[in-house]
DNA sequence: TGAAATGTTGGGGCG
DNA sequence: ACGCCCCAACATTTC
């Protein structure tokens, strides 16, 4: 019987993927791999929560795979040469993975298989991270997509999906090992980590498990329930679509398979933020320079402010002033996640109100958000500087204090993550200055008004330049 | 997937 | 009863 290495990156999953199906239906003994090389991400190497989901997410692929008859193989160091190694060891025909998307890697992707097609081996790579691999989706014209709605509309033809495979039933058993999970040293030396255990749980299996509940609970009022960090409003899904530990075609599967017109239209703004994932992807694909320069060219010169350590600690560390900006970037930081609506906030706040470059937002939430997404990271942070595909308009600046009254008009999120401000009724907890401040709290670290003013000025400059 | 400034309207208090 | 003013509530415009 042939051997084939099952590539295994971000689509730790069997149910649902599609290089460990193809590999077994070719009638090949299946040998899982995992190869840890994170320098080949560079500049984007993975930050430290994204390794400590990992590390877990693994063990769980592991545990799935072992349930199977199959062990998986561990490997760190060049992936090149550690598949090479891997096939002269087992005498491996055939190599079966499952796309990605980030530059860097789809570099070195084409070029890994290039190197062992040149040497007789099969190479096969696989659509499973998206509703529709980027090049699919174009517009009349024939080129990539910049807006959203248009774009959306196009996916949504895809829609419903090929339903998801099923997990194979048995794996034949073989006898290659790996080095051990703890020698990828994935897991942080100091226990900032502790938050992380009681707000996660990787895995396919807690993945499905997520879904369902959110499929029962909170789809039903998503469209404003979404809105609200102070509920559990969202599907907190994104750090397992990462990952790949479960697909979107399983979630589309999921929300649609029979699920009558009324039950279609309630699930359609999920699935619409689904679309900004795929949107996300389609842009990085198209637009791969957008990592690090802006994708409007317009604002290439823009005059960002200096920036000031001890400002940028008080965004980073939660100690701005602001109650609802503290609270989601304490969130971030004890949880590895912060809600959408909140990052939104916080963002507009950096961007706009302190005027730094998005960049310095994009790698501090590269590093602790345990969904660190580069086709994500980068459109979201584009998109709020103005400098993105569809941007917000230079003139959308939050104002935080409106948005905390509105989207958690009781307080309750500011008060979980902001203990200092627990005390304070909900007509005050957004704005503490309005009873003398709190001991212990920050007076705000900006003028709101001014800092506004500020920015709508500077913006103002680069809109003549166009 | 804004906020603030400015404009308009209509109910009610009051002389 | 009437006109005047105030101002909340809503709509529109501007950044």
């Amino acid at each position: 019987m042939s051997t084939a290495l099952v590539w295994f990156r971000r689509d730790l999953r069997i149910a649902d993927n599609p290089a460990l199906c193809a590999a077994v239906a070719a009638g090949h003994t299946p040998i899982p791999v995992y190869i840890h090389a994170p320098h080949e991400e560079q500049p984007w190497e993975p930050g430290a929560a994204t390794r400590w989901w990992l590390h877990h997410s693994l063990l769980a692929l592991a545990a799935d795979l072992k349930a199977l008859g199959s062990g998986l193989v561990l490997c760190r160091g060049d992936t090149a040469l550690e598949l090479d190694r891997l096939i002269e060891q087992t005498g491996a025909c055939a190599v079966y993975w499952n796309r990605m998307y980030d530059p860097a890697l789809v570099r070195r992707d084409a070029s890994i298989k290039e190197g062992l097609r040149g040497r007789g081996i099969e190479a096969h790579s696989h659509a499973a991270h998206l509703i529709a691999e980027p090049w699919e989706i174009k517009n009349g014209s024939g080129e990539p997509y910049r807006v959203f709605t248009p774009f959306w509309r196009k996916l949504k033809t895809c829609l419903p999906l090929p339903e998801p495979l099923p997990a194979p039933t048995s794996l034949t058993p073989h006898e290659v090992s790996g080095v051990e999970l703890d020698s990828l040293e994935l897991l942080p030396r100091i226990d900032w980590d502790q938050g992380f255990y009681g707000a996660w749980s990787p895995g396919s299996e807690a993945a499905r498990e997520q879904l369902d509940e959110f499929a029962i609970g909170a789809l039903e009022n998503y469209a404003q329930g979404r809105d609200r960090p102070d509920r559990p409003g969202t599907s907190r899904l994104s750090p397992a679509l990462h990952f790949g530990e479960i697909s979107p075609r399983q979630v589309a599967d999921r929300l649609l398979r029979k699920a009558s017109l009324a039950q279609r239209e309630l699930a359609e703004p999920y699935l619409r933020e689904l679309g900004w994932r795929d949107f996300g992807h389609h842009l990085l694909y198209h637009f791969p320079h957008t990592t690090e320069q802006p994708l409007q060219s317009s604002f290439a010169d823009f005059p960002w402010a200096e920036v000031d350590p001890a400002q940028l600690s008080a965004w980073q560390r939660g100690r701005t002033g602001i109650p609802i900006v503290d609270a989601g970037m304490r969130q971030l930081w004890a949880t590895g996640w912060m809600h959408n609506r909140v990052r939104m906030i916080v963002a507009s706040f950096l961007t706009k109100n302190l005027r730094y470059h998005w960049l310095h937002g994009a790698r501090w939430f590269w590093d602790t958000l345990v969904d660190a997404d580069l086709a994500a990271n980068t459109q979201g942070w584009q998109w709020t500087a103005g400098s993105g595909a569809d941007a917000a308009p230079y003139f959308r600046i939050f104002n935080p204090i409106t948005q905390g009254e509105r989207f958690d008009p009781l307080g309750s999120y500011v008060r979980k993550y902001v203990p200092e401000l627990a005390h304070l009724p909900a007509e005050h907890i957004h704005q503490p200055w309005s009873v003398g401040g709190v001991r212990g709290y920050p007076k705000p670290i900006l003028d709101l008004k001014h800092s506004r003013e500020a920015a709508l000025a500077a913006y103002s400059e680069l809109r003549k330049g166009i």
